[in-house]
DNA sequence: TCTATTCTGAAACAGTTGTTTCAGAATATC
DNA sequence: GATATTCTGAAACAACTGTTTCAGAATAGA
Protein backbone atom coordinates (compact mmCIF):
# COMPACT_ATOMS: atom_id res chain seq x y z
CA UNK A 1 0.00 0.00 0.00
CA UNK A 2 2.86 2.34 0.75
CA UNK A 3 6.52 3.31 0.89
CA UNK A 4 8.63 1.41 3.31
CA UNK A 5 11.79 2.72 5.25
CA UNK A 6 14.58 3.69 3.44
CA UNK A 7 17.51 3.40 5.80
CA UNK A 8 18.58 0.06 7.46
CA UNK A 9 18.02 0.47 10.60
CA UNK A 10 20.60 -1.47 12.33
CA UNK A 11 22.97 -0.25 10.62
CA UNK A 12 21.59 3.34 11.61
CA UNK A 13 21.86 1.96 15.45
CA UNK A 14 25.19 0.84 15.13
CA UNK A 15 25.99 4.00 13.76
CA UNK A 16 24.54 5.68 16.40
CA UNK A 17 25.76 3.36 19.56
CA UNK A 18 29.41 4.29 18.67
CA UNK A 19 28.79 8.58 18.31
CA UNK A 20 26.66 7.60 21.83
CA UNK A 21 30.03 5.08 22.62
CA UNK A 22 32.52 8.12 22.93
CA UNK A 23 30.64 10.98 23.44
CA UNK A 24 28.11 9.96 26.30
CA UNK A 25 24.81 10.29 26.53
CA UNK A 26 24.45 14.06 27.54
CA UNK A 27 27.17 14.86 25.59
CA UNK A 28 25.68 14.04 22.09
CA UNK A 29 23.08 16.18 20.54
CA UNK A 30 20.30 15.04 18.25
CA UNK A 31 22.33 16.27 14.85
CA UNK A 32 25.24 14.54 16.03
CA UNK A 33 22.89 11.35 16.02
CA UNK A 34 21.47 12.43 12.52
CA UNK A 35 24.91 12.70 11.04
CA UNK A 36 26.40 9.77 11.95
CA UNK A 37 22.82 7.40 10.95
CA UNK A 38 23.08 9.59 8.05
CA UNK A 39 18.96 9.87 8.37
CA UNK A 40 16.28 12.46 9.14
CA UNK A 41 15.49 13.67 12.59
CA UNK A 42 11.98 12.92 11.31
CA UNK A 43 12.64 9.70 9.79
CA UNK A 44 14.22 9.32 13.32
CA UNK A 45 11.23 9.87 15.49
CA UNK A 46 8.80 7.89 13.12
CA UNK A 47 10.88 4.52 13.40
CA UNK A 48 12.67 4.61 16.28
CA UNK A 49 11.65 7.52 18.82
CA UNK A 50 12.86 10.08 20.99
CA UNK A 51 16.87 10.23 21.85
CA UNK A 52 16.30 8.52 25.08
CA UNK A 53 14.44 5.33 23.24
CA UNK A 54 17.55 5.05 21.04
CA UNK A 55 20.38 5.30 23.28
CA UNK A 56 18.12 2.48 25.09
CA UNK A 57 18.36 0.79 21.59
CA UNK A 58 22.02 1.41 21.69
CA UNK A 59 22.86 -0.05 25.33
CA UNK A 60 20.66 -3.38 24.11
CA UNK A 61 22.69 -3.60 20.77
CA UNK A 62 25.68 -3.16 22.65
CA UNK A 63 25.23 -6.03 25.28
CA UNK A 64 23.83 -8.24 22.54
CA UNK A 65 27.15 -8.11 20.93
CA UNK A 66 28.79 -9.03 24.09
CA UNK A 67 26.69 -11.58 24.82
CA UNK A 68 27.17 -13.52 21.69
CA UNK A 69 31.01 -13.00 22.86
CA UNK A 70 30.07 -14.98 25.97
CA UNK A 71 28.27 -18.01 24.03
CA UNK A 72 30.80 -18.28 21.58
CA UNK A 73 33.66 -18.60 24.40
CA UNK A 74 31.27 -21.39 26.51
CA UNK A 75 30.43 -23.42 23.18
CA UNK A 76 34.61 -24.09 22.83
CA UNK A 77 35.73 -27.29 23.59
CA UNK A 78 39.00 -26.01 24.89
CA UNK A 79 39.10 -26.24 28.63
CA UNK A 80 37.87 -24.09 30.85
CA UNK A 81 40.78 -22.44 32.57
CA UNK A 82 42.37 -21.84 28.78
CA UNK A 83 39.22 -19.91 27.78
CA UNK A 84 39.22 -18.03 31.00
CA UNK A 85 42.72 -17.34 30.44
CA UNK A 86 41.99 -16.12 26.83
CA UNK A 87 39.26 -14.15 27.78
CA UNK A 88 41.63 -12.38 30.26
CA UNK A 89 44.00 -11.46 28.11
CA UNK A 90 41.94 -10.52 25.05
CA UNK A 91 40.01 -8.24 27.67
CA UNK A 92 43.11 -6.80 28.28
CA UNK A 93 43.74 -5.92 24.80
CA UNK A 94 40.75 -4.48 23.90
CA UNK A 95 41.22 -2.02 27.37
CA UNK A 96 44.61 -1.17 25.71
CA UNK A 97 44.25 -0.48 22.29
CA UNK A 98 40.01 0.16 22.57
CA UNK A 99 39.57 3.94 21.34
CA UNK A 100 37.10 4.12 24.53
CA UNK A 101 35.83 2.58 27.60
CA UNK A 102 33.55 0.46 27.99
CA UNK A 103 29.78 1.67 26.92
CA UNK A 104 28.41 -0.39 29.48
CA UNK A 105 30.69 1.02 32.40
CA UNK A 106 30.10 4.40 31.23
CA UNK A 107 26.31 4.34 31.14
CA UNK A 108 26.06 2.56 34.13
CA UNK A 109 27.68 5.57 36.23
CA UNK A 110 26.44 8.48 33.53
CA UNK A 111 22.56 6.88 32.67
CA UNK A 112 21.29 3.78 34.58
CA UNK A 113 21.07 6.30 38.11
CA UNK A 114 18.04 7.80 36.00
CA UNK A 115 17.19 5.30 33.31
CA UNK A 116 15.15 2.52 34.85
CA UNK A 117 15.53 0.71 31.28
CA UNK A 118 18.87 1.32 30.82
CA UNK A 119 19.79 0.30 34.16
CA UNK A 120 17.83 -3.12 33.51
CA UNK A 121 19.54 -3.74 30.00
CA UNK A 122 22.80 -3.20 32.42
CA UNK A 123 21.81 -5.40 34.87
CA UNK A 124 21.17 -8.45 32.54
CA UNK A 125 24.43 -7.82 30.72
CA UNK A 126 26.32 -8.03 34.17
CA UNK A 127 24.38 -10.90 35.06
CA UNK A 128 25.17 -12.65 31.77
CA UNK A 129 28.91 -11.92 32.56
CA UNK A 130 28.67 -12.92 35.84
CA UNK A 131 27.21 -16.48 34.66
CA UNK A 132 30.06 -16.90 31.72
CA UNK A 133 32.69 -16.18 34.45
CA UNK A 134 30.63 -18.47 37.46
CA UNK A 135 30.64 -21.37 34.62
CA UNK A 136 33.97 -21.05 33.66
CA UNK A 137 35.23 -20.79 37.27
CA UNK A 138 33.13 -23.47 38.73
CA UNK A 139 34.05 -26.25 35.74
CA UNK A 140 37.67 -25.30 36.09
CA UNK A 141 37.34 -26.66 39.90
CA UNK A 142 35.33 -29.39 38.86
CA UNK A 143 38.05 -30.40 36.28
CA UNK A 144 40.64 -29.94 39.14
CA UNK A 145 42.79 -27.05 36.78
CA UNK A 146 41.92 -24.41 39.31
CA UNK A 147 42.20 -24.51 43.62
CA UNK A 148 38.48 -25.26 44.90
CA UNK A 149 38.84 -23.81 47.99
CA UNK A 150 37.21 -20.91 47.52
CA UNK A 151 33.09 -19.99 46.91
CA UNK A 152 33.33 -20.29 42.93
CA UNK A 153 30.23 -17.56 43.42
CA UNK A 154 32.38 -15.34 44.65
CA UNK A 155 35.08 -15.24 42.94
CA UNK A 156 32.98 -14.57 39.46
CA UNK A 157 31.46 -11.58 41.50
CA UNK A 158 34.55 -10.56 42.27
CA UNK A 159 36.07 -11.33 39.41
CA UNK A 160 33.37 -9.38 37.24
CA UNK A 161 33.37 -6.61 39.24
CA UNK A 162 37.63 -5.72 39.19
CA UNK A 163 37.60 -4.70 35.01
CA UNK A 164 35.89 -1.33 35.31
CA UNK A 165 38.34 -0.32 37.69
CA UNK A 166 41.25 -1.55 34.86
CA UNK A 167 38.88 0.31 32.65
CA UNK A 168 39.48 3.48 34.61
CA UNK A 169 42.97 3.24 35.52
CA UNK A 170 43.81 3.12 31.44
CA UNK A 171 42.06 6.26 31.26
CA UNK A 172 44.18 8.00 33.95
CA UNK A 173 47.62 6.48 33.38
CA UNK A 174 47.23 5.07 29.69
CA UNK A 175 50.14 2.58 30.83
CA UNK A 176 49.13 -0.79 29.46
CA UNK A 177 51.94 -2.83 31.95
CA UNK A 178 49.64 -1.67 34.74
CA UNK A 179 46.85 -3.35 33.53
CA UNK A 180 49.00 -6.34 32.51
CA UNK A 181 50.97 -6.66 35.20
CA UNK A 182 47.15 -6.76 37.32
CA UNK A 183 45.86 -9.09 34.92
CA UNK A 184 48.61 -11.77 35.35
CA UNK A 185 48.00 -11.46 38.99
CA UNK A 186 44.40 -12.03 38.45
CA UNK A 187 45.35 -14.94 36.53
CA UNK A 188 47.65 -16.37 39.66
CA UNK A 189 45.13 -15.78 42.06
CA UNK A 190 43.33 -18.18 40.19
CA UNK A 191 45.44 -20.79 39.48
CA UNK A 192 48.07 -21.26 42.49
CA UNK B 1 38.83 51.04 47.08
CA UNK B 2 36.10 49.37 46.65
CA UNK B 3 33.67 46.54 47.23
CA UNK B 4 34.56 43.13 48.23
CA UNK B 5 32.71 39.64 47.25
CA UNK B 6 29.46 38.93 48.78
CA UNK B 7 29.17 35.55 48.72
CA UNK B 8 31.53 32.73 50.80
CA UNK B 9 33.63 31.40 47.62
CA UNK B 10 34.28 27.99 49.63
CA UNK B 11 30.75 27.35 50.34
CA UNK B 12 29.72 27.65 47.11
CA UNK B 13 32.05 25.77 45.89
CA UNK B 14 30.62 23.01 48.25
CA UNK B 15 27.62 23.43 46.98
CA UNK B 16 28.33 23.44 42.87
CA UNK B 17 30.09 20.23 43.77
CA UNK B 18 27.09 18.71 45.32
CA UNK B 19 25.37 19.25 42.31
CA UNK B 20 27.95 17.96 39.64
CA UNK B 21 28.88 15.00 41.72
CA UNK B 22 25.01 14.03 41.77
CA UNK B 23 24.19 15.01 38.06
CA UNK B 24 27.57 14.48 36.27
CA UNK B 25 28.75 17.82 34.22
CA UNK B 26 27.17 17.33 30.82
CA UNK B 27 23.85 17.13 32.88
CA UNK B 28 24.51 19.95 34.89
CA UNK B 29 23.19 23.61 33.81
CA UNK B 30 24.12 26.93 34.97
CA UNK B 31 21.20 27.69 36.14
CA UNK B 32 21.02 24.65 38.07
CA UNK B 33 24.40 25.59 39.54
CA UNK B 34 23.48 29.51 40.80
CA UNK B 35 20.32 28.08 42.02
CA UNK B 36 22.58 25.47 43.95
CA UNK B 37 25.55 28.28 45.01
CA UNK B 38 23.05 30.78 45.32
CA UNK B 39 24.91 33.88 43.11
CA UNK B 40 24.11 35.39 39.99
CA UNK B 41 25.93 34.02 36.77
CA UNK B 42 27.53 37.43 36.41
CA UNK B 43 29.53 36.78 40.14
CA UNK B 44 30.27 33.08 38.92
CA UNK B 45 32.13 34.57 35.84
CA UNK B 46 33.45 37.50 37.52
CA UNK B 47 35.11 35.41 40.27
CA UNK B 48 35.92 31.90 39.61
CA UNK B 49 35.35 31.57 35.67
CA UNK B 50 32.47 29.29 33.50
CA UNK B 51 31.77 26.47 33.47
CA UNK B 52 34.14 23.96 32.77
CA UNK B 53 36.83 26.04 35.34
CA UNK B 54 34.27 25.45 38.19
CA UNK B 55 34.13 21.96 37.59
CA UNK B 56 37.77 22.14 37.68
CA UNK B 57 37.57 23.70 41.33
CA UNK B 58 35.15 21.14 42.29
CA UNK B 59 36.96 18.45 41.38
CA UNK B 60 39.77 19.71 43.35
CA UNK B 61 37.84 20.24 46.13
CA UNK B 62 36.39 16.35 45.94
CA UNK B 63 39.68 15.00 45.76
CA UNK B 64 41.31 17.74 48.54
CA UNK B 65 39.06 16.50 50.72
CA UNK B 66 39.90 12.58 50.23
CA UNK B 67 43.35 13.33 50.45
CA UNK B 68 42.61 14.92 54.50
CA UNK B 69 41.20 11.94 54.96
CA UNK B 70 44.20 9.83 53.87
CA UNK B 71 46.65 11.90 55.57
CA UNK B 72 45.01 11.64 59.30
CA UNK B 73 44.69 7.84 58.64
CA UNK B 74 48.35 8.11 57.88
CA UNK B 75 49.22 10.08 61.08
CA UNK B 76 47.24 7.30 63.01
CA UNK B 77 49.04 5.48 65.51
CA UNK B 78 47.11 2.09 65.14
CA UNK B 79 48.54 -0.60 63.53
CA UNK B 80 49.28 -0.81 59.43
CA UNK B 81 47.10 -3.72 58.72
CA UNK B 82 44.13 -1.81 61.50
CA UNK B 83 44.15 1.00 59.49
CA UNK B 84 43.59 -0.75 56.50
CA UNK B 85 40.92 -3.29 57.58
CA UNK B 86 39.21 0.31 59.16
CA UNK B 87 39.73 2.42 55.82
CA UNK B 88 37.62 -0.95 54.30
CA UNK B 89 35.12 -1.02 55.99
CA UNK B 90 34.67 2.45 55.98
CA UNK B 91 34.69 2.91 52.09
CA UNK B 92 31.84 0.09 51.66
CA UNK B 93 30.09 1.97 54.34
CA UNK B 94 30.10 4.84 52.01
CA UNK B 95 29.50 2.55 48.78
CA UNK B 96 26.22 0.98 50.22
CA UNK B 97 24.95 4.38 52.68
CA UNK B 98 26.01 7.38 50.14
CA UNK B 99 23.31 8.73 47.81
CA UNK B 100 25.97 8.65 44.94
CA UNK B 101 28.83 6.91 43.28
CA UNK B 102 32.50 8.50 44.16
CA UNK B 103 32.55 11.73 42.26
CA UNK B 104 35.85 11.08 41.06
CA UNK B 105 35.20 7.86 39.26
CA UNK B 106 32.20 8.93 37.57
CA UNK B 107 34.50 12.08 36.55
CA UNK B 108 37.14 9.73 34.92
CA UNK B 109 34.75 7.89 33.13
CA UNK B 110 32.66 11.23 31.83
CA UNK B 111 35.06 14.43 31.48
CA UNK B 112 38.80 13.23 31.91
CA UNK B 113 38.57 11.85 28.25
CA UNK B 114 37.96 15.12 26.75
CA UNK B 115 39.40 17.54 29.86
CA UNK B 116 42.89 17.46 30.40
CA UNK B 117 42.75 19.53 33.45
CA UNK B 118 40.33 17.53 35.29
CA UNK B 119 42.23 14.40 33.99
CA UNK B 120 45.69 15.39 35.68
CA UNK B 121 43.85 16.42 38.68
CA UNK B 122 42.28 12.76 39.15
CA UNK B 123 45.50 11.49 38.20
CA UNK B 124 46.90 13.28 41.07
CA UNK B 125 43.89 11.72 43.65
CA UNK B 126 44.91 8.44 42.22
CA UNK B 127 48.49 8.05 43.20
CA UNK B 128 47.61 9.71 46.71
CA UNK B 129 45.35 6.69 46.85
CA UNK B 130 47.85 4.52 45.67
CA UNK B 131 50.14 5.70 47.76
CA UNK B 132 48.01 5.44 51.33
CA UNK B 133 47.47 2.13 50.11
CA UNK B 134 51.29 1.21 49.43
CA UNK B 135 52.32 2.83 52.92
CA UNK B 136 49.64 0.48 55.03
CA UNK B 137 50.55 -2.45 52.71
CA UNK B 138 54.21 -2.10 52.68
CA UNK B 139 54.22 -1.34 56.37
CA UNK B 140 51.95 -4.20 57.63
CA UNK B 141 54.26 -6.50 55.17
CA UNK B 142 57.75 -4.97 57.43
CA UNK B 143 55.82 -5.46 60.64
CA UNK B 144 54.99 -9.19 59.79
CA UNK B 145 51.08 -8.51 60.14
CA UNK B 146 50.06 -9.65 56.29
CA UNK B 147 52.00 -12.38 54.28
CA UNK B 148 55.05 -10.63 52.36
CA UNK B 149 55.54 -12.64 49.34
CA UNK B 150 53.78 -10.39 46.72
CA UNK B 151 55.01 -7.32 45.46
CA UNK B 152 53.55 -4.62 47.82
CA UNK B 153 53.22 -2.35 44.91
CA UNK B 154 51.11 -4.56 42.52
CA UNK B 155 48.85 -5.03 45.32
CA UNK B 156 48.68 -1.74 46.43
CA UNK B 157 47.58 -1.05 42.36
CA UNK B 158 45.43 -4.03 42.15
CA UNK B 159 43.62 -3.05 45.23
CA UNK B 160 43.56 0.53 44.11
CA UNK B 161 41.48 -0.25 41.33
CA UNK B 162 38.95 -2.63 42.44
CA UNK B 163 36.67 0.14 44.61
CA UNK B 164 35.67 1.20 41.53
CA UNK B 165 33.72 -2.33 40.38
CA UNK B 166 32.13 -1.98 43.75
CA UNK B 167 30.43 1.36 42.74
CA UNK B 168 29.33 -0.09 39.58
CA UNK B 169 28.26 -3.02 40.94
CA UNK B 170 26.56 -0.97 43.55
CA UNK B 171 24.50 1.06 41.02
CA UNK B 172 23.39 -1.67 39.50
CA UNK B 173 22.32 -4.42 41.80
CA UNK B 174 21.89 -2.38 45.04
CA UNK B 175 22.96 -5.25 47.24
CA UNK B 176 24.98 -4.67 50.28
CA UNK B 177 25.43 -7.99 51.22
CA UNK B 178 27.69 -8.61 47.50
CA UNK B 179 29.69 -5.47 48.26
CA UNK B 180 30.51 -7.02 52.11
CA UNK B 181 31.21 -10.00 50.90
CA UNK B 182 33.87 -8.59 48.22
CA UNK B 183 35.42 -6.64 50.56
CA UNK B 184 35.54 -9.59 53.38
CA UNK B 185 37.37 -11.92 50.64
CA UNK B 186 39.78 -8.75 50.05
CA UNK B 187 40.81 -8.71 53.82
CA UNK B 188 41.42 -12.10 53.30
CA UNK B 189 44.04 -12.45 50.60
CA UNK B 190 45.93 -9.95 52.34
CA UNK B 191 45.74 -10.98 55.58
CA UNK B 192 46.17 -15.54 54.98
C1' DT C 1 -1.79 3.05 -14.14
C1' DC C 2 -4.03 4.59 -10.36
C1' DT C 3 -4.28 5.61 -5.57
C1' DA C 4 -4.02 5.21 -0.79
C1' DT C 5 -0.63 5.11 2.33
C1' DT C 6 3.92 5.91 4.16
C1' DC C 7 8.35 7.92 4.21
C1' DT C 8 11.61 11.84 3.69
C1' DG C 9 13.75 16.57 3.69
C1' DA C 10 13.83 21.04 5.06
C1' DA C 11 12.20 24.20 7.90
C1' DA C 12 10.40 25.71 12.00
C1' DC C 13 9.31 25.10 16.93
C1' DA C 14 9.60 26.69 21.73
C1' DG C 15 12.62 26.02 25.41
C1' DT C 16 17.21 25.80 27.20
C1' DT C 17 22.11 26.39 26.90
C1' DG C 18 26.44 28.93 28.41
C1' DT C 19 27.80 33.55 28.50
C1' DT C 20 27.76 38.77 28.40
C1' DT C 21 26.08 43.28 29.22
C1' DC C 22 25.35 47.17 32.05
C1' DA C 23 23.00 50.24 35.21
C1' DG C 24 22.98 50.77 39.80
C1' DA C 25 24.07 49.23 44.53
C1' DA C 26 27.89 48.71 47.76
C1' DT C 27 32.09 49.90 50.04
C1' DA C 28 37.52 50.49 51.08
C1' DT C 29 40.41 54.09 51.03
C1' DC C 30 41.23 58.88 51.24
C1' DG D 1 31.69 62.21 53.56
C1' DA D 2 33.49 62.01 49.02
C1' DT D 3 34.90 59.08 45.35
C1' DA D 4 36.96 55.68 42.70
C1' DT D 5 36.49 51.10 42.19
C1' DT D 6 34.20 46.72 42.35
C1' DC D 7 30.36 43.74 42.84
C1' DT D 8 25.51 42.34 41.97
C1' DG D 9 20.88 41.57 39.75
C1' DA D 10 18.11 41.34 35.98
C1' DA D 11 17.84 41.11 31.45
C1' DA D 12 19.42 39.99 27.12
C1' DC D 13 22.36 37.34 23.94
C1' DA D 14 23.00 34.16 20.04
C1' DA D 15 23.58 29.46 19.54
C1' DC D 16 21.96 25.13 20.38
C1' DT D 17 18.68 21.69 22.38
C1' DG D 18 15.19 17.89 21.42
C1' DT D 19 11.14 17.61 18.87
C1' DT D 20 7.30 18.55 15.45
C1' DT D 21 5.28 19.95 11.24
C1' DC D 22 4.01 19.29 6.62
C1' DA D 23 4.37 19.46 1.63
C1' DG D 24 5.90 16.52 -1.59
C1' DA D 25 8.40 12.35 -3.08
C1' DA D 26 8.02 7.36 -3.20
C1' DT D 27 5.82 3.00 -3.74
C1' DA D 28 2.94 -1.50 -2.61
C1' DG D 29 -1.18 -3.29 -3.85
C1' DA D 30 -5.50 -2.63 -6.61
Amino acid sequence: MARNVEFNETLAIQKAMEVFWKKGYNATSLRDLTDAMQINSSSLYNTIGDKQELFVRCVQHYTDIRKQDWDKRLASKRSPLAVLVDYIHEAVKIIINGEDSCMAVKSAFEVATNDERVKQILVADDQRSYQFLYDLIKNAMDKGEIRDDEDPALLADYFNSTWTGWYESYILHKDPVKIKRMAQYFIKQLTK
